[in-house]
RNA sequence: GCCGGGAUGGCGGAACUGGUAGACGCGCCAGACUCAAAAUCUGGUGGGGGCAACCUCGUGAGAGUUCGAGUCUCUCUCCCGGCACCA
């Protein structure tokens, strides 16, 4: 709202009407939203630390300070009660009333009022923007100590939080501070560090909470706390404020000014007001004959939408343009998922059956919004008796995004971009990339930065492209080898052409043993120490890739250990009945751990490997804790903390057997030789440290 | 500005609880096979030194803690995500 009562929005003038006016009161929740982040052990540590900051609950003092030629006071949200000794001036935003009705009789001010206006409302736009303020002509009265101080209208103050206006701290807030110096306003200590140490607010802010008061009559020498809570009792006493909480979160803006959403089904009528259309005419049905031109949703220029009777009185009405946030529809779709169905409800008990969701997977980008709004959603719906639990997802996996390079050409300022696929490049003897040229004409191209996948860069890859090439799970294989799930995929695709030489060589692998008469049944326990190693191996490899699935989610991990075990496999020249009994045991596995993620291929060579049942029937293997077992163990030696040696003990070996056999290492002792050994730490199944 | 994350060979990444930096893959180099090429196979591949054994430097920059730091602490730089009407 500017200073003439005329609503704004993004700097662009609209009908006072279409500012947003249908709100979900997230913040009745923001108590148990906050508590349960504790709850969700499911969830990723930085999403939980986001949102507990989202929702950004602080415990406050509420001051009214009586305004100058005014019967309203001003009232304000403080955090730092114990530094209302220092306030020297008050800021209010600039649409606050104060600010709106000074302007009245004060033009320069409304033009002041109406700039900021125009700067945006975004917080961060606000935050960086240089902080501007001008007098309202009037002053507050400070009730702690009756000074009168200047009201400033501020465009760094948010409407939106505590209570539109602020009491201004130079010497105690970065941001007081700043603007307390471009306008040549006092800046009065009123906390000194707690330790006793010398501040020098007039240069910087001091901001702790580790202090004692000064300068503050009768509460000076207090801690923050006692401060806090004597200002606080004496502010309650008067009735002029009180302790509160409040928090960061806002209440959420559901309306939309945009034609695409779902439309909010409330009826305008001038008799009765806003009136829900009846079930009996849902859903609203957005017109499909439309003309986007011009500013704001064009519903409010369309007749045949807007014209229609009132459900109640059956006079002339106009239905509601607003359309819902797509964040409305987001925040449910995963329950509705399962009773799609259902035209009689929202939802039904199949849906409750289902969530929460066991496993939910999204961008880190949605950390607060979406997930934020949905878990609130899930709420509302707990308490309208839909669902059960309280929460709407139990494990959380935020993937990265997929990033690819770019190349460009630039004549004349224009700048174009060329799919990597039409562009070759050139390296250097060590590979490192030294340029890059079109296939086409073979000219040279710039090779740009790596991006987010996107048309204006021209970066994007057509996931069917390379399937058609090499199949589905040659692409799966890929994607999941390339980087954890919760970081970005760099697209390559030579890398992906790596992929489907290790599915051939495990095929060809495969059908080189199964060539070969069936091997016999294995018995573990006569095994040579060749026959062993492998067999270990096959086994190491089973328990950690299921650790990296089950538990890590590392799929590049698990798929770099399966790599492994084929190379070693493939190194085996035991043709021996119990050798190519390992090697079955060894396909056997590999096969089995790939299923996941390379089904097709695992499927047929699930067959081949000779067995009669369906691999996706299969269970999950599991390692032989007897084949891991080892006789002996290697050790690292240092020599004050540097690499020297190796050396192999027995599993049983007591300490003074290993510092022994490490003393004895040939390239350990040139390193000790004619130097005391002032200490010798052992980590059993590690290292020796020797500390000369 | 605030909140969150990140930086390791030519490249993607590994090192999970402070204990061998560079697993696995790509790329590159050399060799085998071939008339030749592709495909495939074998070997090598962080920088510097050394015939070699090995030595030395090295995880964005600078400091610190520790017997030992990619990992912990502090300061800083750069990059990415979010900041409520992009969804």
């Amino acid at each position: 709202v500017d200073s003439e009562g005329r609503g704004w929005r993004s700097g662009a003038l609209v009908e006072r009407r279409e500012i947003p006016h249908w709100f979900l009161k997230i913040t009745d929740y923001a108590e148990e939203l906050l508590e349960e982040i504790d709850n969700l052990e499911g969830w990723p540590e930085e999403v939980r630390k986001m949102q507990r900051d989202w929702i950004g609950r602080s415990e406050g003092l509420e001051v009214d300070f009586q305004v100058e030629r005014s019967n309203e006071p001003l009232r304000i949200y403080t955090t730092r009660p114990d530094t209302l000794f220092g306030v020297t001036f008050m800021a209010v935003a600039a649409a606050h009333p104060l600010a709106l009705e000074s302007a009245k009789d004060n033009p320069e001010l409304g033009k002041f009022i109406d700039e900021c206006r125009r700067t945006g409302t975004s917080e961060a736009a606000l935050e960086t923007m240089e902080k501007r303020g001008m007098r309202i002509g009037r002053n507050a009265i400070n009730p702690l100590n009756g000074e009168a101080v200047p009201i400033f209208a501020a465009n760094y103050v948010l409407m939106s939080y505590g209570t539109g206006a602020i009491m201004a701290v130079p010497a105690h807030d970065f941001r007081d501070h700043e603007f307390a110096r471009d306008n040549g306003l006092e800046i009065r200590q009123v906390v000194s560090p707690a330790d006793g140490s010398e501040v020098n607010v007039q240069e910087e802010a001091y901001v702790s909470y580790d202090i004692v008061t000064v300068n503050s009559d009768q509460f000076s020498g207090l801690s923050f706390k006692d401060a806090f809570d004597q200002i606080g009792e004496w502010v309650e006493k008067r009735g002029i404020g009180e302790r509160v909480v409040r928090y960061r979160l806002r209440d959420w803006g559901i309306s939309r000014q945009r034609y695409w959403g779902c439309p909010v089904p409330i009826i305008h009528c001038d008799k009765c007001g806003e009136v829900p259309v009846p079930e009996s005419d849902l859903p609203v049905v957005l017109p499909e004959d439309v003309a986007h031109v011009g500013h704001g949703s064009p519903l409010t220029r369309m007749p045949e939408f807007l014209d229609t009777t009132c459900p109640r009185c059956g006079g002339k009405a106009q239905r509601e343009t607003d359309t819902l946030d797509t964040f409305v529809e987001s925040s449910w779709y995963y329950a509705r998922f399962a009773c799609r169905d259902n035209d009689g409800a929202m939802l039904d008990e199949r849906a409750n059956y289902w969530v929460p969701v066991d496993q939910y997977v999204g961008g880190i980008e949605h950390a607060v919004l979406h997930l934020l709004y949905a878990r609130f959603f899930h709420k509302l719906m707990r308490d309208a008796g839909l669902v059960d639990s309280d929460e709407p997802f139990t494990n959380l996996l935020t993937q990265g995004m997929v990033v690819a390079e770019t190349y460009y050409r630039e004549k004349n300022g224009k700048v174009t971009y060329y799919a990597p696929a039409d562009v070759e490049t050139t390296h250097d003897a060590k590979g490192k990339v030294t340029g890059a040229k079109l296939k086409t004409d073979g000219k040279p191209v710039e090779v740009g930065r790596v991006e987010k996948m996107s048309k204006s860069k021209n970066n994007g890859v057509d996931p069917q492209t390379m399937i058609d090439r090499y199949g589905a799970d040659t692409v799966r294989l890929y994607m999941m080898f390339t980087s954890p799930p919760d970081q970005k995929l760099e697209w390559s695709d030579a890398a992906v052409e790596g992929a489907f030489r290790f599915l051939k060589r495990l095929w060809k692998l495969v059908h080189a043993h199964v060539q070969q008469k069936s091997p016999p049944k294995l018995n573990a326990d006569k095994l040579g120490d060749e026959q062993r190693n492998l067999r270990r191996k096959i086994h190491e490899t089973i328990a950690k890739v299921s650790d990296d699935v089950g538990r890590r989610y590392t799929f590049n991990t698990a798929i770099a250990a399966v790599m492994e075990l084929v190379n070693a496999l493939a190194r085996s020249e035991d043709k021996t009945p119990t050798g190519r009994a390992i090697m079955q045991e060894g396909l056997d596995a590999v096969v089995l751990l790939l299923a996941p993620i390379v089904p097709h291929a695992s499927h047929m060579l699930w067959r081949e490997l000779g067995h009669k049942s369906v691999i996706i029937d299969e269970a999950w293997p599991v390692a032989d804790d007897a084949a891991i077992e080892r006789d002996t163990i290697d050790l690292v030696v240092q020599v004050n903390g540097k690499l020297r040696g190796h050396i192999q003990v027995s599993k049983s070996a007591d300490r003074r057997t290993i510092e022994t056999e490490a003393l004895e290492n040939s390239n350990v002792q040139r390193f000790v030789e004619g130097k005391a050994i002032r200490k010798l730490i052992v980590v059993p199944g590690k290292l020796v440290n020797v500390v000369v």
